[in-house]
RNA sequence: GGGCGCAUAGCUCAGCGGUAGAGCUCUGGUCUUACAAACCAGCGGUCAGGGGUUCGAAUCCCUUUGCGCCCACCA
């Protein structure tokens, strides 16, 4: 991709008639010149102007800029492109814009880690603060907010750079000036507009519930970014004491959390502990008493049968502290260590000694000096057993999740309220999904949800939620009253503005206000790319012409969150689903089947595949992805699309060597064989047609590809001599006319998965992009487009047959042929006959060509050497 | 445990009711003046196993096995 092969007159002959063919075309240097021309020639925007009807709109998913891209990313893409090409073509004005996610925690960690700072909100803005020029990631400076998010935006703005630079040379025909981020001002107005709509309409709402926490990133996470991962732990069979002094043994993999025991819970049925419902217990080695009760969700076969309750160990705990209405103890903080101060349930002289050792330690060190103590007072039965289990992760964390009461500002997804989760339903089947069956993954999260959509974060970068608080006369925020902001006023920050009927000065005083300190999570944000892109509430006109879209693609494991939560903002704000089509795309797997990911190694940069084969070869091994489908990975196949790259360049620059700039007339063909093509060639065009038409890009390449082949294999073979010859008069012309004719058809095909070879042999002899062409239609053809196209198989099989007899003579191809005899259905060997002019030059068949009808079902062809004649 | 998908030539995949296909690999050959990073030709499969429906099944139904993905699973 670094030199390019702009026409040197010393290695181009430039056609009198304007047709400017290099001597020796390449595909190195097409990306670059390309993507200037197409920038300069502003070759892809979307017109505006045009009606809904006639504009195709789409919706991509905003790549995470602070993270890297992988091949399956730059396939799926290249997927939605196919299709945008292919759109354009057929005339439609394509509104295709790109966005890029940068708002959030990657970012957070990238600039955390680049530039080797970690944000402190109780720090003062430094204006002259310069970051350290040596990183380093154990002593992270810490800087004040507005400093960190700076430095945030200006990371950004360099990430950003590279990605729309990588997009460009893959290829993809965005329309740049219809680009967004999810931290600008565009996405943060939208962003805290629809959430303001949400909450007036009882949508969005503030909850002080236990959440699911992560204790590095010390933020609430929602159900969609949880991972369940192996986890290894140990089974614990502990003593709990009964007022006559027996035992009852429970077992538990988290001993560090009896402190925060609330019950002991066993099935209604199960009789070994029917006697003791109702009782009390005491824990062991803080003797604080215990209540036993029945709940049907304890199962008899689990561990001992009986469950201790904790405040909370997981989300079953949540359930029956909620429905049991058992006190919270909470002990586990936001930092995921135990309380340092000793919780008032533990004041006792004995429970307070017992927790003296836990006090401020981490879960795990927690665990190791609570089994310790039960070793101790002899309440644990027997060794610690191992186990292996599942555990719930924050899927960009490495610490299991903990559960911490927290207040948070959750959407309504249908999770707790089965009227909203059957209207998200019925959005989801207003869709098409490509290929159908990704439904059922749509279907089965939302039936699955377990609870509302949390969207807060604790964090720094990210949207601010434009909400304030009220503070009572102790200074106590009133969180059943917010102060809302008016919606011309969006977007504003909380944290340096204040509320109307508000001054500065009374932030954090009693009898003034508080900013809320949270921040919306990036799907809060990206769940709204339509409304953002497509100018909602602030320019209706372009939301008049876009809205809903009529394609989305990413691949299916967003389904649960970007694909479902832009259906809900949709369904709130537009009472639609946000697109009619989702192409849903596989993933590319490394060679044994396995998801790439950074840890396993085996990721493939894309930039190095785009360097070795080119933009075109690795888009032709996307197109060959079929939608939905997992692809492994495999560079030989990035070589055949290299080929087919490379073989349009050198078919095309002899197909105008012979036809030169000579514009295609249809009326010119007459010989039987170049209506037969061109016959073919509208059954081509009618089958890619129909493909595309069902989103099956697949099929279209598949098709237009093998005629493009037998193209350049059989008919170009065929009728060389015949359209080079100098008086050939009405055969040579028509051979001409039909070559130029099928080069601008097939071109224009190909021209969606093979934007820079075509574009490059289009600007040799065409005005114009030939992205800006239209889509080929059979009627182009002339009448010549209703002919069978059948016939060229009869050729192409007796050209074979020729052929093979050479191969096997292990001779040249140029060898003379003495005799050939095609024997065969009538109908086939007539149309060989029909082609035996064509056939005695390309086979150089030089004595009798004899047909005989035979009753035999395939033709047969029996061709004797000039050198083996005697 | 629930759901979805997949199983066809060594590999990657089409075909989805009418006598097994493509590309890659492999083998052999050819400098043929568009292309030797090319071209020509050839080898290669009882369509995972077992039942059933049908005149006929890779294709429809049932079932078994194996693989993949999503969800649930922290006592």
């Amino acid at each position: 991709m670094t030199e390019t092969t702009q026409q040197a007159p010393d290695t181009t002959h430039a056609d009198p008639r304007g047709v400017v063919v290099p001597e020796k075309p390449a595909l190195e240097g097409l990306e670059a010149t390309w993507v200037e021309r197409w920038k300069a020639n502003d070759t892809y925007a979307f017109d505006r102007t045009q009606p809904r009807s006639n504009v195709y709109s789409i919706d991509t998913p905003p790549p995470t800029v602070s993270g890297s891209l992988h091949v399956g990313h730059v396939f799926s893409y290249t997927h939605t492109d196919l299709i945008a090409r292919y759109q354009r073509m057929t005339g439609k004005s394509v509104f295709y814009p790109m966005g890029w996610d940068d708002n959030g925690l990657p970012t957070e960690r990238r600039v955390q880690n680049y530039y080797g700072v970690r944000c402190d909100p109780s720090l003062p803005y430094d204006d002259d603060f310069t970051p350290p020029e040596k990183p380093d990631a154990k002593r992270q400076v810490p800087i004040s907010r507005p400093n960190f998010v700076e430095l945030c935006e200006r990371l950004v703005e360099q990430d950003e750079e590279i990605f729309e630079a990588l997009w460009r040379t893959l290829g993809l025909s965005v329309d740049w000036k219809q680009h967004y981020t999810t931290i600008g001002p565009k996405a943060q107005t939208v962003s805290q507009r629809a959430f303001l709509r949400n909450f007036a309409r009882g949508e969005a709402y503030l909850q002080e519930a236990p959440t699911l926490w992560d204790v590095t990133f010390q933020t609430a996470v929602a159900q969609a970014e949880l991972e369940a991962r192996d986890y290894a732990g140990h089974y614990h069979r502990v003593a709990f004491h009964r007022p006559d002094g027996g035992v009852v043994h429970i077992e538990t993999t988290r001993p560090e959390l009896i402190p925060s025991v609330v019950a002991l819970i066993a099935h209604p049925d199960d009789e070994r502990y029917q006697p003791l419902f109702g009782s009390t217990v005491t824990s062991p080695v803080f003797g604080v008493e215990i209540p036993v009760v029945a709940h049907p969700l304890a199962e008899m076969d689990k561990g001992a049968g009986i469950a201790m309750c904790c405040t909370f160990g997981d989300l079953t705990d949540v359930t029956w502290w909620r429905e049991l209405q058992l006190p919270v103890r909470t002990v586990i903080g936001r930092d995921g260590r135990l309380t340092r101060e000793t919780p008032e349930w533990l004041s006792a002289e004995h429970a307070a000694a017992g927790y003296e050792d836990l006090k401020g330690k981490t879960a795990f060190s927690a665990r190791e000096a609570m089994v310790a103590k039960l070793r101790e007072s002899g309440d644990l039965d027997g060794e610690p057993k191992p186990t292996q289990r599942m555990t719930n992760f924050y899927e960009k964390g490495d610490k299991p999740l903990e559960i911490v009461a927290t207040r948070q500002w959750y959407i309504r997804n249908g999770g707790r309220d089965a009227a909203v989760r059957s209207e998200m339903l019925e959005r989801g089947a207003e869709i098409t999904w490509i290929p159908a069956h990704m439904k059922h993954r749509f279907d089965n999260w939302v039936g699955g949800l377990n609870g509302d959509w949390l969207i807060s974060r604790q964090r720094f970068f990210g949207i601010p939620f434009p909400v304030w608080y009220p503070l009572d006369a102790e200074g106590e925020p009133d969180y059943a009253h917010p102060l809302l902001p008016r919606e011309e006023e969006l977007p504003i920050d909380p944290s340096t503005r204040a509320p109307q009927g508000y001054s500065e000065d009374q932030r954090g005083k009693p009898g003034g206000f508080l900013g809320d300190p949270d921040v919306m999570d990036t799907w809060a944000t990206s769940s709204l790319t339509p409304q953002i892109a497509g100018g909602w509430e602030s320019d209706d006109d372009l939301w008049q012409r876009v809205f809903p879209l009529d394609l989305c693609t990413h691949a299916h494991d967003i389904i649960r969150t970007w694909l479902f939560s832009r259906v809900v903002r949709a369904h709130y704000e537009n009472h639609a689903a946000p697109w009619t089509h989702a192409l849903i795309s596989g993933f590319i797997v490394d060679p044994d089947r396995k998801k790439m990911s950074k840890s396993k190694g085996n990721v493939v940069v894309p930039t190095e595949i785009l360097d070795k084969y080119g933009a075109d070869a690795v888009r032709w091994r996307a197109a060959i992805a079929r939608p939905g489908l997992d692809s492994p990975f495999d560079e030989t196949q990035m070589k055949v699309g290299r080929r087919l790259a490379m073989k349009v360049l050198n078919a095309s620059k002899f197909v105008l060597g012979s036809v030169g700039a000579s514009e295609p007339v249809a009326s010119a063909v007459s010989d039987p064989i170049d209506c037969a093509l061109l016959g073919r060639l509208a059954t081509v065009i009618t089958k890619a047609t129909d493909a595309f038409d069902a989103y099956d890009y697949t099929t279209a390449l598949e098709t237009i590809e093998k005629s493009f082949w037998e193209f350049c294999d059989d008919y170009l073979e065929l009728v060389k001599e015949r359209a080079y010859a100098e008086d050939g008069g009405p055969a040579t012309e028509s051979a001409k006319a039909t070559l130029a004719l099928a080069l601008h058809v097939q071109l224009r095909l190909l021209a969606p998965f093979l934007p820079y070879v075509t574009e490059e042999v289009w600007s040799w002899w065409q005005e114009g992009s030939v992205h800006r062409a239209s889509w080929p239609a059979a009627v182009e053809l002339g009448s010549a487009a209703a002919a069978d196209g059948s016939m060229l198989e009869a050729v192409a099989a007796t050209l074979a047959g020729i052929r093979g007899a050479k191969s096997q003579a292990k001779v040249s191809m140029r060898h003379q042929v003495a005799r050939v005899e095609v024997t065969g259905p009538e109908a086939l060997v007539q149309a060989a006959r029909r082609a035996e002019g064509d056939l005695r030059r390309a086979g150089k068949v030089i004595g009798d060509f004899v047909f005989t009808a035979t009753d035999g079902a395939e033709l047969h062809v029996d061709a004797v050497l000039v050198a083996d004649a005697e």
